[in-house]
DNA sequence: TTGTAAGCGTTATCAT
DNA sequence: ATGATAACGCTTACAA
């Protein structure tokens, strides 16, 4: 019934083809297809031609066919454990903002801090043949390890350190950080110091400990001032758990907060409480989220570098995809104490 | 070089393809495209026999050759204006966790509240041939709005209520949320009301209208007590507004916050100031995130379905996507005043 | 109900 | 440096 020959030079969808503009600038497909991937075999003068083509016919590439002919996708699986915490929406920002203009489709995949949430995501997304995974600390399943490992498809793990060696990371030690909380608040003065941490996710525990050692080098670690929790971080818990403390432990006068919305939970308490911060118990957070420095008092903090963490991660996986020798499989991209008027 | 003849029934890269499932199967490409589709023209039998085979053979679809061939991804877009706004976290995993189930891959883009980047996005995914939209507001490039049309991809319109006809949109009335606001400080018998918005995307403009219009009704509308920047929506913004509110206009007695971040920033200043909430101002939010209860005092403010809205728009969009007649094109989700101790 | 044939839009390969 | 040709793996016609 249609007697359109349908032959490479004739429109059938709405969108233009390489073809199209490759007609239009006078060229082969082939051509106008290298051109506009800047393969550098093509003539400058034909490099032009053909951009101009493509723009004048609006012309944007068919993923499907290229992922299909060139049997690569161009998608980029990303992996975290939380989107309600702040912090990860900074780090996700960064790494869109590399791989998007590099022309890849960034997957997020959100596991709620749990191990098995995790493994599926991964074994779903793996099906897409990602190009590359950008996963989150090194506390997985066994078997999301053997997938990773069998997918073979190049990996960069954020915001954690890892002393395993052929891994790729960027990130900072956690456990200096809970460190250098834990020196910070000892050359105040201060003598009786907790930890509190929620959602018991590898990160915090790790911070915990990096705190606690800090501690019992200064002759300071008290085990009783260490409050754990699974449940998750959030300004209500923070309230909660501090008024649990200083309930049960009276003489606490230094307290270091897992995250910051538990420390900023527990200054909104202390205010309701009439608690005076830090003259009573100072009080030190982790991320420096938006709010702390606007809570009263205003909130010492662990400023971590989320927003270069995701650019750097990304522009590191750009570089294993590219197949370039790795220089610095580890980067440590380290943190700041901000000292401000709660400790 | 090499001898091997390519045949469809010779495997080149490391995935089974749809061939060697049929082959195993004793079927054509075809049959076992079909039963693996689930379309109903299939024996039975067939289809079991050609399930078993995928299976053995760990077989996965190639979704590069299947949207390739069929011009239609398995994805669906998901553009919103921020993600540094918990707001629209919600909404976002609620969306995940009914498309993803269903076999859709959601891409997620941040336009930071700028039109020219909603566009870009727009060009940009459109390219993938998504089978779904779901999009927030109705405020957007004129070029934007027909590249939706042109595109035909089924479209649900997220967290406003629109007035045309033949949209399907998902939210609530925003006029209607600010006229609450409004009605509630004024039954308190708050006299000097305020409006301080920032951002200024289209429904904080609206929330702002609406509360506007129920001061008009009541005789309390003074224009010099709207304040509005562009600025985006921070806790320290929150502050920094109402300080200058109440430095140029003493008598204000009652402020509505475009969003809660603000209204925070508000409540820690005040309480820096010494200024008494609700006593000498009385302070409502808007969305009710997360921390706001916990505020001292805990505020006042309108918490907004954005969950519901999520979930409620993406299964329209199932809807839509499977030709399915729409029932309701626009559903009102509502909201909730919630009144606490700062108004 | 099943199969045949022909693309989908791009890129790899191999010529020229 | 450019081009012809043949895939890539799947699905839409249409035929049987």
């Amino acid at each position: 019934m249609n007697p359109t020959k349908n032959d490479k030079n004739t429109r059938t969808t709405g969108r233009p083809t390489l073809s199209e503009v490759a007609r239009l600038a006078g060229v082969s497909p082939i051509t106008a297809s290298r051109a506009l991937r800047g393969i550098s075999s093509v003539a400058t003068e034909l490099v032009e031609k053909v951009q101009r083509a493509a723009e004048e016919l609006n012309y944007v590439v068919n993923p499907a066919a290229r992922a299909l002919a060139s049997a690569q996708s161009h998608s980029v699986v990303v992996l975290v454990p939380s989107l309600s915490n702040l912090l990860f929406i900074d780090t996700l920002e960064a790494i869109h903002s590399v791989l998007r203009p590099r022309g890849f489709e960034v997957l997020i995949g959100n596991y709620h801090y749990s191990r098995d949430e995790e493994e599926n995501l991964l074994r779903n997304y793996l099906a897409y043949q990602p190009r590359g995974l950008l996963l989150t600390g090194f506390d997985r399943s066994e078997s999301a390890r053997r997938m990773i490992e069998a997918s073979n498809v190049p990996c960069v793990y954020m915001m954690d350190l890892d002393p395993g060696a052929g891994v790729n990371c960027v990130g900072f030690s956690q456990q200096s950080a809970g460190a250098t909380a834990a020196k910070h608040l000892i050359s105040r003065g201060y003598k009786h110091l907790a930890y509190v941490g929620a959602q018991l996710d590898q990160r915090t525990l790790l911070r915990g400990e990096g705190f606690r050692q800090a501690l019992q080098v200064a002759g300071r670690y008290d085990p009783d001032l260490e409050l754990l929790t699974p449940r998750p971080s959030s300004v209500g818990l923070g309230g909660e758990l501090f008024l649990q403390l200083m309930h049960s432990h009276p003489q606490v006068d230094g307290i270091f907060f897992g995250n910051d919305d538990l420390a900023q939970g527990a200054l909104l308490e202390a205010m309701r409480c009439g608690i005076k911060v830090p003259e009573q118990v100072a009080v030190v957070g982790f991320n420096d989220l938006p709010g702390s420095a606007f809570m009263v008092p205003r909130l010492s903090s662990i400023r971590t570098p989320r927003e270069a963490i995701g650019r750097r991660a990304a522009e590191q996986l750009l570089n294993l995809m590219a197949g370039n020798p790795v220089a610095q499989p580890v980067q440590d991209m380290g943190f700041e104490l901000m000292v401000r008027d709660s400790s």
